[in-house]
DNA sequence: ATGTGGCCCTGCGAGC
DNA sequence: TGCTCGCAGGGCCACA
């Protein structure tokens, strides 16, 4: 589920619920996801009113009026729903709790915010706000895509002594913020280059055509995510969307959808990930 | 430094 | 039905 366009859905899904409102109680309901939460996280949380609700990369930044900022990451399965819509246009009832429910926010409008993560790849972790740009989860982070910090300058200095498969660079956090293995392929699949070819090896022209791509496949993905929130809130979480619109991903034996190309989608194996591309038309 | 593979964890669908 | 296997949207960390 959580690439970028998909938590910048869900940060906007939750934005109406709890921006503003104060945090009477926080059930947390096991020690650790990913790693052990903060120290005294609940407590922390306890009669904090959000300030704003952003994100940087994959991350959900929770701006407290504390001066503390809740760090969230999705993981591989992490879901965050709310429920009990203070307005009363979608249910008025919680859901019973269910199974990996790990931590439960209950908002001063009414609302519950269930944090749900069957794997536990998830993590949370408590930072001054101030200082969030220095915080270790932070910091190595690439620019925003769809910020001005990425541009063709940028990528075509930082790819030009990579030596990696352009997906496997692409892929990596410190290059390009919030791409993940859906996005990487369908962005390589729409710029016609072939995954495996070497990141230094593209020439500055191909390079610079990653740039627009990249921002368009995230920002029509974001949009269709968007149009999906009445879905998000429903209760079963469920955000269903952009997969309709994938190409290449889980793809593999389909036709190339490329005029006049003819050729099949391929899956190999990249760094440990699935990759679904196009052996005939990206080069 | 850069690059690669292992590993964390649960759930689900395919195949037998 | 029920088992086993492979795979899943991420990313840290150890090691070459």
């Amino acid at each position: 589920m959580p690439e970028l366009p998909e938590v910048e859905t869900v940060r906007r899904g939750l934005a109406p619920s709890m921006e503003g409102q104060v945090i009477t109680r926080a059930d947390v309901n096991r020690p650790d996801l990913r790693w052990p939460f903060p120290e005294n996280m609940a407590a922390r949380l306890t009669g904090a009113k959000v300030t704003a609700l952003r994100r940087r990369s994959k991350y959900i930044l929770v701006d407290l009026d504390t001066g503390e900022t809740l760090i969230i990451h999705l993981g591989m399965s992490g879901r965050m729903t709310v429920s009990g819509d203070p307005l009363g246009q979608f249910h008025h009832d919680h859901p019973a709790p269910a199974k990996h429910d790990h931590v439960v926010f209950h908002m001063g409008n009414g609302a519950r915010v269930t944090f749900n993560d069957a794997r536990r790849f998830g993590a949370m972790d408590l930072g001054d706000t101030a200082q969030l740009g220095d915080h270790w989860l932070i910091k190595p982070i690439g620019p925003e895509p769809l910020g001005n910090d990425f541009n063709e300058t940028y990528l075509a200095n930082t790819l030009s002594t990579r030596n990696t498969p352009i997906k496997t660079a692409l892929l990596d956090q410190h290059v390009v913020a919030g791409l993940g293995n859906i996005y990487v392929c369908e962005v390589l699949y729409r710029a016609r280059i072939n995954p495996t070819r070497k990141a230094k090896d593209l020439s500055k022209k191909r390079v610079a055509s990653l740039v627009p791509i990249i921002r368009d496949v995230l920002s029509e993905a974001i949009a269709a995510g968007g149009s999906s929130l009445k879905d998000y809130r429903q209760a079963d979480g469920e955000l269903g969307y952009f997969q309709h619109g994938f190409q290449a991903y889980d793809r593999e034996n389909d036709p190339c959808q490329t005029p006049e190309c003819g050729g099949t989608i391929v899956r190999i194996t990249q760094s440990g990930r699935s990759t679904f591309y196009c052996p005939k038309c990206q080069r």
